[in-house]
DNA sequence: CTGAAAGCGCTAACAC
DNA sequence: GTGTTAGCGCTTTCAG
């Protein structure tokens, strides 16, 4: 690594000059042309970097790095919403800080988070965790504050969506409309740990009003999975008086199936539901506007981000736990 | 701003026993509980955050800071891509780099991106800049060095698609299946400052081998609005041979407007080629699969984070630019 | 068990 | 025009 001294040394400089030329003050500070020339080559000769830590410190830069880590598969738009959020809570609270963005591949949370690469950042969120890298955090130590972003834990701080309750809600909509006979539609996925939870929230809801429920599983999580199983399972879907869909994605399929097929009336004989992430325009575009109970990402990137702060702010409170509500919005495909 | 050596004074202890401590080193190193607690203690009380500058100057970490610019508007799949392409160049060269992400406000670039506030970062990587904000960067001048994606400049290094190219693309392929009357499906959109280079490449070619081509301009770029202006202007949709469109959104919302209205059969009497960025499962579960010419986000992204790595490390040459190769993938829209 | 001292690389104030 | 000096906050070695 070159440093300014070694330039200065080569040159048969000063640091100071060298400073100055580096930083393209040479013109206010009134430095030669032979000086700023021989310095330039110098830099270029040795490769000379500037070391931003030393220039930080020196100008007494005290921002708060807090990383983000995201697994690099394919939830996208997530990623963008959530730190829209986190963004948002920056310039609300002026708070100097910068996100510094960490893709890691699901279950290989360890090799990017070790104890002493955290000790080089003020505090770290934690997102999209597998079970596998939650037990790593769980028996790992580390100085750094951390908050995980939709995980549940004793010994860190985190910000969650109500699961339960987000199956309960779609459970007592239908029954008020009378709804006898559900399908929850969801899709085989590892990563997401929690839709069990939003799951059983709704069967025991409607099963206490006497409805009942028949799970399908796609196998994945995707437009295609989702036509091919409703395809597949078309009798359980015809035979429903409503339907609630873990994932927008095979909701919005399910709409494409009803579309070619008219296999039933939405929303008088059917009405359906799906949990979603995206903006209010996807689901108002769609064939049937589609009734949405919304996971809250934007506010959730924002707590996230509020907590972690006042983590790296030198609260050595206990873990807490925050939960987000929930948003559930009316549209064509429920009453 | 609280210090350890502020702690140090005020537990009558030395700056290296607050240290130790503050580091969790406290057992290896036999430090008394009682010390421990003292200083624990004096940092909670006098907020102590730590300085990680310094501890990076310190720890001989010399990193890389890329900083990099994104408008915070609807491009989010890109993003993601993007970052997957810059993160996949630093696994692959070990290059000890951090990616630090600033959403910014579209023509408000100059709020966000000072040159003093560039100096505190290695270099910086400049997306989705609206011709404003490329106006304010070649009136400003930065000693950090800078990459445009997708922009070009004499000033800046960048990298490009051939955006003429891709519409002479599309208008040879339809010349080839003897297509003589084509739309170009586009949408108003001030961002997306090279659609009139892919559109003319398109016009020019295709008029070359005989061919009309009629554009029709949505006001959005969404589902909704295109569904609506083909809606307004399905004559010309229905007299053409040939389809192309700028945005996949607005191809998605075509196919679904094809699908019922039974408007023309594709590919027998028309075919559709779209512009897209998605992955391939995107356009494959479509109601007829898309065939795409693809922009290759990750790509670039991977680009970028070599030209910038390259000028952090004190290439002091001119602004280059390098084009990225798109990828023309024939799906059942065309023959 | 704790403290003194040195130094990471940089820049600003001041001196000449 | 250029150099000297000091110090940002931290951690590590070594001494006691």
């Amino acid at each position: 690594m070159s440093t300014i001294r070694k330039i200065a040394e080569y040159t048969n400089l000063s640091p100071s000059t060298v400073s100055i030329v580096l930083n393209g003050k040479s013109v206010s500070r009134n430095i030669s042309e032979k000086t700023v020339n021989k310095v330039l080559e110098a830099a270029k000769e040795l490769g000379y970097t500037p070391n931003i830590s030393a220039r930080r410190l020196r100008n007494n830069n005290t921002k708060k790095y807090i990383v983000v880590f995201w697994a690099n598969d394919f939830r996208a738009p997530l990623l963008f919403e959530f730190i829209k959020g986190m963004q948002q809570y920056i310039e609300d609270t002026q708070t100097d800080t910068e996100i510094v963005l960490k893709l890691f591949t699901p279950d290989l949370l360890y090799k990017a988070l070790q104890p002493d690469t955290l000790a080089m950042y003020s505090s770290a969120v934690i997102c999209t965790a597998s079970n596998k890298d939650l037990e790593y955090l769980e028996m790992t130590d580390f100085t750094t504050p951390i908050v995980l972003y939709n995980r549940f834990s004793k010994k860190y701080s985190n910000v969650l969506v109500q699961n339960h309750e987000i199956g309960k809600k779609a459970a007592e909509l239908f029954a008020e409309h009378n709804k006898k006979n559900a399908v929850i539609f969801t899709a085989q996925d590892g990563q997401y740990i929690y839709s069990e939870k939003r799951m059983s929230g709704f069967m025991k809801t409607f099963s206490e009003a006497g409805g009942i429920t028949t799970v399908i599983n796609a196998p994945q999580n995707s437009m295609r999975s989702g036509y091919d199983t409703i395809k597949q399972t078309e009798s359980m879907f015809r035979n429903a008086d409503c339907v609630f869909c873990l994932y927008d994605v095979l909701a919005i399929s399910y709409l494409d199936y009803l579309r070619n097929t008219n296999l039933v009336s939405v929303p008088e004989n059917q009405e359906i539901i799906s949990i979603g992430t995206n903006d209010n325009d996807t689901y108002e575009s769609l064939f049937i506007p589609l009734s949405i109970i919304k996971i809250p990402i934007s506010e959730m990137g924002k707590e996230c981000m509020r907590m972690v702060i006042e983590k790296s702010n030198g609260d050595y409170n206990e873990a807490e736990s925050k939960i987000i509500d929930f948003v559930y919005t009316s549209r064509l495909t429920s009453k």
